[in-house]
RNA sequence: GGCGCUAUGGUGCAACGGUUAGCACGCGGCCCUUUCAAGGCCGAAAUGCGGGUUCGAUUCCCGCUAGCGCUACCA
């Protein structure tokens, strides 16, 4: 058999915030497809902005990283603990004339708005004049003597030279992408970008800058295929100059399309939840969430929505995914919880119910012994009617615990009739009064009253289950009865008696 | 402003020159029913605009428009 490569991918995140629902789609995009082929994950960590870096932040992007089941092989990496390599990258690309020394002082191009230059340019169309590209600097022509002399300068103001790619003023810089296909801009059109920073006045590291970083850890660690959002698109021909500057053969590009929000612009704070950890947090299932980002942006050629683990690993490619933009439509995703909430294997979803009842406070461990079957069953119970995971420990909380309260809307509904009174009492009795605890038996106590006291059963229904649950919905009533037990039942109609009595007489 | 990318119902995807333009979410209705979900059935709803190419365009080409992205010594 020919010994085709493996493939290597990466997931690059940069701790400067929590991790966003689109780098977490490009992270599950990455791991399907290494597993897919039977490649390697590989996890980075580009923190090379020492002053926007917050290194706190890497655990909650791991931590959300394994919520997922996104695991990696290899990593994490982080760039600030080999910074030295990239110096060395620079200064290699110097020395093949790729690269030269920028003498500028950083305030003239630094910072979002880069006054400086944009000042210049603003006056000149004023003027009606040609709006002069600044893209190519004029360090990049400089003589021996001119270079001097700059440096003297630069040296004078305290900061060192930075190091800028010579980008060639003419002619086409091309790369192959996977999604968007065969890529080709006018290098007149590339500015000259900065490889390596200058340092600061009084520090000495010569810290790199995104692209050369991204590279030269790309081409080191043998990455193959760079899996990342479409809004690095415009910048990769600087990288693929960057690979041919430095004679690696660059790899197969493939950009995502962007997940925006409600209103079409790029998915911000504004638009609420953007964080995987608040999702994590409201309680959605982490298969659920993964099948529903992946699906943004990506398809597996058919109309397969439900997919799980095992059919996205066999069916994802590159070759599905899409070049138009997605928007995050919260109530698909919702939709996918539920789905997941009920057509799991039991088993599958307890582990989840656990932690929930113990977030909050109201486990039992002989649920996880001699009553594994009961809990088993009551989560089956309660399920169909559940949309997030604090459902279990709250709108089912009557099944769990004796600690529940009389939910006021539902009160207000089904505890109305004044008659309501005296039949829960007598309900009460004919139920303390039963033998034989099973569907069928409370089922006809029930009937029988209503039948002897010419009412309709739904009144005594509904009545009950806000005495017992403490919600007007609730399971098929009998069988909510069988799961919480006779003792409990009449316990918890003889304590709601009085407030029976109270809400009617009200 | 410049450069680039994209364009199928409200949303996510399918149809990759020939279909009554399909599926799902959401929405409306009906069924089921002790509540509310789930489930089943039915329905409304789309090829941005204008030119080409072609026997035939959702599909290929061009223009327009719109949206988004990039345009930092951030990633």
């Amino acid at each position: 058999m020919t010994t085709a490569s493996k493939p290597r991918v990466r997931f690059a995140p940069s701790p400067t915030g929590y991790l966003h629902v689109g780098g977490a789609r490009t992270a599950i995009f990455n791991w399907l497809f290494a597993r897919h082929e039977g490649g390697t994950f590989i996890l980075r960590i580009e923190d090379t902005d020492v002053e926007r870096n917050k290194p706190e932040l890497v655990d909650g992007i791991l931590e959300s990283l394994r919520w997922l089941g996104v695991d990696w092989d290899e990593g994490p990496v982080f760039q600030s603990q080999r910074l030295e390599v990239y110096p060395a990258a620079a200064d290699a690309l110097l020395a093949n004339g790729s690269a030269y020394l920028c003498y500028c002082a950083p305030e003239k191009y630094a910072g979002g708005d880069h006054a400086e230059v944009e000042e210049v340019e603003e006056a000149e169309e004023a003027e009606g004049k040609k709006p002069l590209k600044k893209q190519r600097c004029g360090c990049r022509h400089l003589d021996e003597a001119g270079r001097k002399a700059a440096e003297a300068q630069a040296a004078e103001q305290g900061f060192q030279p930075a190091i800028r790619f010579r980008v060639p003023e003419t002619g086409t810089t091309a790369f192959d992408d996977a999604v968007f296909g065969k890529r080709e801009v006018q290098n007149a059109e590339i500015e000259d970008f900065v490889l390596l920073r200058s340092p600061k006045a009084g520090q000495t590291a010569r810290l790199p800058t995104y692209h050369l970083a991204c590279v030269v850890d790309d081409i080191e660690m043998r990455i193959t295929h760079v899996i990342r959002g479409a809004d690095h698109l415009s910048n990769t021909p600087k990288q693929a100059l960057i690979y041919r500057g430095l004679g690696a053969a660059p790899p197969v590009f493939a950009h995502v399309p962007l997940i925006l929000g409600p209103d079409k612009t790029r998915m911000s704070k504004r638009h609420g939840a953007t964080s995987v950890g608040s999702y994590i947090e409201e309680g959605f299932l982490p298969e659920a969430f993964r099948n529903f980002l992946t699906l943004l942006g990506w398809s597996a050629g058919d109309d397969a929505q439900f997919l799980r683990t095992a059919e996205l690993l066999e069916r994802f490619s590159l070759a599905g995914v899409s070049r138009t933009n997605a928007i995050f439509d919260r109530p698909k995703l919702e939709w996918f919880n539920t789905q997941y909430l009920q057509k799991l294997p039991v088993e599958d979803l307890a582990p989840h119910v656990e932690a929930e009842l113990k977030r909050a406070k109201i486990w039992r461990e002989v649920w996880a012994g001699a009553e594994r079957d009961w809990f088993l069953r009551t989560i089956d119970l309660t399920r169909p009617r559940t949309r997030l995971l604090p459902d279990f420990s709250t709108w089912a909380r009557g099944f769990f615990s004796d600690d529940f309260f009389y939910d006021g809307a539902a009160m207000e509904k089904f505890w109305k009739d004044a008659k309501l009174p005296a039949l829960m009492e007598k309900l009460t009795a004919g139920y303390a009064a039963l033998t034989e605890w099973n569907h069928d038996a409370c089922d006809k106590v029930l009937r029988d009253l209503a039948a002897a006291e010419g009412i309709k059963a739904g009144l005594l229904i509904n009545a009950t289950r806000v005495a017992i649950v403490g919600q007007a919905v609730a399971p098929p009533l009998f069988d909510t009865m069988v799961a919480i037990g006779k003792e409990r039942i009449v316990a918890r109609l003889r304590r709601a008696l009085p407030a029976i009595a109270a809400k009617t007489s009200s």
